[in-house]
DNA sequence: ATGAAAGCGCTAACAG
DNA sequence: CTGTTAGCGCTTTCAT
């Protein structure tokens, strides 16, 4: 059986549903497109025909004549976030509702995220959602000359003829600060790798915060966004002499990860001897073992705002681009004092 | 600004491209295409009028053409699950490197699920994956009409004609059995919906490997394999006056929610008056809030017998359907006695 | 190595 | 309402 065996075999097609119903190929053509002008007779012929060859259209063809794919690109760097998955499954849930379909890319490093958004834009997605990834300035040209609109997700466009949406990470941290100041002595904040734009929105926040009540000796620490990274840089921060007693981390799962070191490795009572607060309000921060008080990222609100901007460009070819920024929410648990 | 205006919006075609090079259309072609042969000068020419004019070539007519899209869809269902986000992230990052690309479906109840792999077969993705939901015999039948290859993740086929690789449940079930039998008095099982294939493996291997050895009085409740239906479930097993002092649940998300019951509303201790063991092995087992033993899904073995099958399929067009049942591994931490 | 031409499976005028 | 016809943007013989 050779290589090419199965691209040679037969796959049906309409020309082979009409001549067998006895019709023009733009009769099965018009029954399978809603609205067209068809007869009960006909359709009828032609639906006994395609259930008979079990024929279904084509959308790839359909899809180069109407220069319209009907899908939808989502980029993302590789998600090992419990809040991600959130939205990306809000994401292509609603997608589909909407009709449209998902291509779900993954970019590793931001060194491949031209190549992946390049042949998003060969794939002729009639939009496109990028997730914690920066858009280069090559790239917004390719989305501005393929006419396919994109919206940033919690990131916000260096150039404006991009339209994003994302949570107010400044603000949240200020929320953080908010809470935290009056409570405690010594602070600290663990954030995120240096490049990261959420993670320095957040912990400026936190920061100028806690400057404008005149505490300037804000500790720090990096991590990654994952569990382990929170715990390593908890544990930095609590084998200091003048360990603080109040964390925020600019993710949840650091914070989760900061709580257990600081529990299990040095015994800390939370909120007593130590308050911790996170960000995103992912569910585990609800659990029981955790209870973590957090600041939340309405992802609802930020899914529906993208897909609403985003399909109101595609259909609407309203080419108004837009930012829109999404305040948080505090949800207080007990990992923090009151 | 009219409604089609985007649509009838110019977009750069490779004869576009031609003309400004001064070559022939068939010579963008195969530029663009790897071992076609052109001189390197054309080569250049056209490269430089492409970038000139922002050119990629179109992959929908491309695939037209070749019968091939690169794609391969994706099904799950409702995600909620770590695991299968973990899955989920594997696949679309070894899809991608192999060169191919990944469409997401989503699909919320089993009714939804002939709809969407219908369209997921009319987009003529070059293969299919398919996790957590059954395939109708039409559904079958579309698959081998239109000869793509599938493959079921995690579940078996009814039908011998298409490719499964799942883990072994049945036996992960009796080597949780057998790791707390002799240690407890009264054993119970948190099992997942009636209608699910691998929660049934799964708590009948528990339970069988129980009556081997003389226990047959095995309590259970169900759940949804979320957090909150383990809590839920762990909670009326522990209301009772015969409590058991052994729980196994099908999967790691409703161990973690069993566990927290027990600890925080019934004040027990975990393994000294209650063991709990899990299935699946998701980060948060290893998280020192929970140390969760549990039967671990080797992922990473999984996804790559699973691509491995599919590319095969696809490539070689290798029509030889095979079913690959992986087996779980023990990971013992401190949630059960030893 | 290159251009001309045929066609992938479909939709969309256009006549009738 | 229906068939005919002309493409969508590309790959691929087939000559040259």
């Amino acid at each position: 059986m050779s290589n090419k065996s199965r691209k040679n075999n037969y796959r049906v097609s309409s020309v082979d549903v009409a001549r067998l119903a006895g019709v023009s190929q733009s009769a099965v053509s018009r029954c399978f497109t809603k609205g067209a002008s068809i007869s009960e007779k006909s359709k009828q012929k032609v639906l006994k025909a395609a259930r008979e060859l079990n024929y279904s259209p084509n959308i790839i063809a359909r899809s180069l004549v109407k220069k319209a794919t009907n899908i939808i690109g989502i980029v993302l760097t590789r998600y090992k976030s419990p809040f991600y998955s959130r939205v990306l499954g809000q994401f292509t849930r609603k997608i589909q509702a909407k009709g449209y379909n998902t291509l779900l890319m993954d970019i590793g490093n931001d060194e491949t995220v031209d190549a992946v958004l390049s042949t998003a834009l060969q794939y002729q997605v009639d939009g496109l959602i990028i997730t914690s990834a920066t858009l280069s300035s090559a790239m917004v040209e390719g989305c501005l000359t393929s006419q396919t609109p994109v919206i940033l997700f919690n990131r916000y466009a260096m150039y404006n003829e991009v339209s994003a949406v994302y949570c107010d990470g400044m603000d949240g941290g200020r929320k953080a600060a908010d809470q935290m100041i009056g409570r405690h002595n010594r602070f600290a904040c663990i954030k995120g790798e240096e490049g990261s734009s959420t993670s320095r929105d957040r912990s400026q926040g936190f920061i100028q915060r806690l400057e404008e009540n005149g505490i300037s000796d804000c500790l720090y620490e990096r991590g990654n966004y994952s569990y382990e990274s929170g715990s390593a840089a908890a544990d930095k921060l609590l084998s200091r002499k003048d360990r603080p007693d109040a964390i925020f981390c600019v993710s949840d799962l650091m914070a989760l990860g900061a709580m257990d070191v600081a529990r299990y490795k040095y015994g800390l009572e939370i909120p007593k001897d130590l308050s911790i607060m996170g960000f995103d309000n992912i569910n585990m921060a609800s659990w029981s073992a955790y209870n973590l008080s957090t600041v939340k990222q309405p992802v609802t609100k930020m899914v529906d705002s993208t897909l609403s901007q985003l399909f109101n460009e595609i259909e609407n070819n309203e080419d108004h681009t837009i930012v829109r920024k999404i305040k948080t929410e505090l949800v207080l648990r007990k990992s923090t004092r009151n």
